[in-house]
RNA sequence: CGGGGUGUAGCGCAGUUUGGUAGCGCACUCGCUUUGGGAGCGAGGGGCCGUGGGUUCAAAUCCCGCCACCCCGACCA
């Protein structure tokens, strides 16, 4: 039983200055979290019996899925992750330093090397497998941008879980298994989310997908069929292409002067002064628009419809590992005339990659290489010939689903959890093998999983709030029932400590000389799912039973109200501690 | 990385234009009153004015550098 008249608490009537979404605003109101250091938070007591929670009601679902809990160093040694690539791949999102002696270290940005080797080392036999090892850790990760409180921090809590089988199926297996455990978890949290196909970035590895909690202060961005239910991050979403037709169907190339054109817009615009083709109905749409990037140190020209934008997050996810950026230095490359690009007549070394959208047989405008110019009728397959094509297009609302063709929604959210089927890569890297029954070597297939713990806060946050303050569901609540004390304290804290010994977490306001008020305000903003009102009829034997998500309340006989607490918060209890 | 804004008590802010010993609200301490929706009166404590340099008799205030935080842009061929 927590007393707010001795809890490490103040809450703040006002918002913090340096917030902007919700979740920020009232963890820190409410004294639940306080910055530190950029991307860097303090877990005060409630917010920190918060965090408890979630990691155990995560370790539970973890266990019940054959998982054992073991715990690395977040300092680790830079050599595995050199052997990995990772100390480059990640490049200066890794924090590194140096022990005295000079001898290379990082912060763990995640721990997929050090558990393949510690399998590697501790394991030899095909009998010893499958297996899942899991851990809480802080992981950092030196973000360019640490944003919105605990939602983007340099320095938070994960759960990661590695699974290591004799073969695929194991993989396929254990990769279920840690999907469906994930629901459980997100599901009992009562968070509204969706299950994602993703891009895998670092991790490498085949499949994968990731969990979204819906809320419109959320980083990525979904793509959604209202039909058949599919959804996928628009870095991972595929674009259908139309059929292919006869590149022959249309009239020949030609070149008109169409000055002061350098955007589609301002083209779009001359093209239907100009009746150019005997058309006044041109829209972005019929344009190519071609930008030039660069993809490490190589030139790359990539063609999209007139009417979209590069997305250069799902260009990235694209040619990953390259890194990408927009080419801007074209005083270097008079042969790449900025504003008039077209593909027939591009420098032959230059790669070409176009939009799905551009098959064979599809006529478009687009620059004639030339000042001031540009080609109409310009045939895919015919007056060009892409060197292949590319997911970099930006996705919007209404695109086809690539399952079953209806229209995406896009929405956004935060990511929560990551399941990935590594496969072989680091097996491959650190030779994890088992000796097989016929004393033949077989491989380790691994599957990495991440649940963003101290996120997953800052989520439900943003997920259950009013204008009030918090909101917890009852699993993970710092206290599951708030007492309020209004006269003599004595009454509340005999009910504190009855309730405490029914398995409940409760949290009691003794304080004195406190207005009631500054108490219901206080209890609002701190979020218990339930508030229990002892006060001007307790004479009578009643006190006062408040639902925090519904801001309902009834009058309950004294007597009654465990049954009624146990009604209402519809949960397994777990005792603190 | 670029642009804009902001750094003054634990929190929210004024003061900077026009240099002259630092203020308001909340929070905190003490006293009296009040006690079911952020109480009233009175008396207090608390600040290297982000940081380093410069100008000046004198700097929160003017000048230069740096750091941090927030927002926007990461952009179109």
């Amino acid at each position: 039983m927590l007393r707010m008249s001795t809890l490490f608490l103040r809450t703040l009537r006002e918002n913090p200055a340096e917030a902007e979404v919700p979740s920020h605003k009232l963890l820190v109101r409410a004294g639940y979290v306080r910055r530190v250091a950029p991307g860097g938070y303090v877990w005060l007591p409630l917010g920190k019996l918060v965090i408890d929670q979630v990691c155990r009601l995560i370790r539970e679902e973890m266990v019940g899925l054959g998982g054992q809990e073991v715990s690395f160093p977040a300092l680790l040694p830079r050599e595995p992750f050199e052997r990995s690539g990772r100390w480059d791949e990640y490049g200066p999102e890794i924090f590194r330093l140096r022990d005295r002696r000079g001898a290379g270290y990082l912060l763990a940005p995640t721990h997929e090397e050090m558990f393949a080797l510690l399998v590697r080392d501790v394991y030899a036999s095909y009998k010893d497998y499958p297996l899942v090892l899991f851990q809480f850790q802080t992981k950092y990760r030196d973000e360019p941008r640490p944003r919105a409180g605990v939602l983007r921090g340099r320095e938070f809590l994960m759960k990661d879980s590695y699974s290591f089988d004799l073969d695929e199926d194991g993989l396929v297996a254990a990769y279920v298994a840690h999907r469906d455990a994930y629901r459980r978890v997100f599901d009992r949290l009562g968070l509204r989310y969706s299950i994602v196909a993703a891009v895998s970035g670092p991790m490498g590895g085949s499949v994968s997908e990731e969990f979204l909690a819906e809320t419109p202060v959320g980083e990525d961005t979904f793509a959604a069929c209202p039909a058949c239910g599919y959804a996928a991050n628009v870095e991972a979403l595929s674009t259908p292409a139309p059929p292919a037709s006869a590149p022959d169907a249309h009239p020949p190339l030609a070149v008109l002067d169409t000055p002061d054109t350098p955007t589609i817009e301002s083209l779009v615009a001359t093209l239907n002064e100009r009746r150019a083709g005997g058309r006044t109905d041109w829209r972005a749409a019929d344009t190519l628009k071609n930008v030039v990037l660069t993809v490490d140190d190589e030139i790359l020209v990539v063609g999209v419809p007139g009417d979209r934008d590069v997305d250069l997050k799902r260009l990235a996810a694209a040619v990953y590992p390259g890194t990408v950026a927009l080419f801007d230095d074209f005083a270097a490359r008079p042969d790449l005339v900025r504003g008039y690009l077209g593909p027939p007549g591009l420098p032959a070394k230059v790669r070409y990659l176009v939009d799905p959208r551009v098959v064979p047989g599809t006529a478009w405008v687009t620059g004639a290489n030339e000042p001031g110019r540009h080609a109409v009728n310009v045939v895919c397959g015919r007056d060009f010939v892409p060197d292949g094509t590319i997911e970099a297009a930006s996705v919007r609302p209404g695109d086809a689903c690539p399952r079953c063709g209806a229209g995406l929604d896009l929405r956004r959210g935060i990511e929560i959890g990551h399941v990935f089927q590594l496969g072989y890569r680091f097996a491959d890297v650190f030779g994890l093998d088992a000796l097989g029954p016929d004393g033949t070597p077989v491989r380790i297939a691994m599957g990495s999983y991440g649940i963003g713990v101290s996120r997953l806060v800052g989520t439900l946050a943003e997920q259950h709030h009013d204008e009030r303050g918090l909101c917890w569901p009852a699993a993970v609540a710092p206290a599951q029932v708030h007492l309020v004390a209004l006269g003599d304290p004595d009454a509340a804290l005999r009910l504190g400590t009855d309730l405490a010994e029914h398995g409940w977490r409760v949290l009691v306001d003794d304080r004195a000389g406190v207005s009631a008020g500054v108490k219901f305000a206080d209890a609002e903003l701190l979020g218990a799912p339930a508030i229990v009102v002892l006060g001007r009829r307790l004479a009578e034997g009643y006190v006062e039973l408040r639902d925090r998500a519904t801001a309902t309340s009834t009058d309950v006989p004294l007597p009654e109200i465990v049954d009624r607490l146990a009604a209402s918060l519809g949960v397994a209890l777990y005792p603190m501690g």
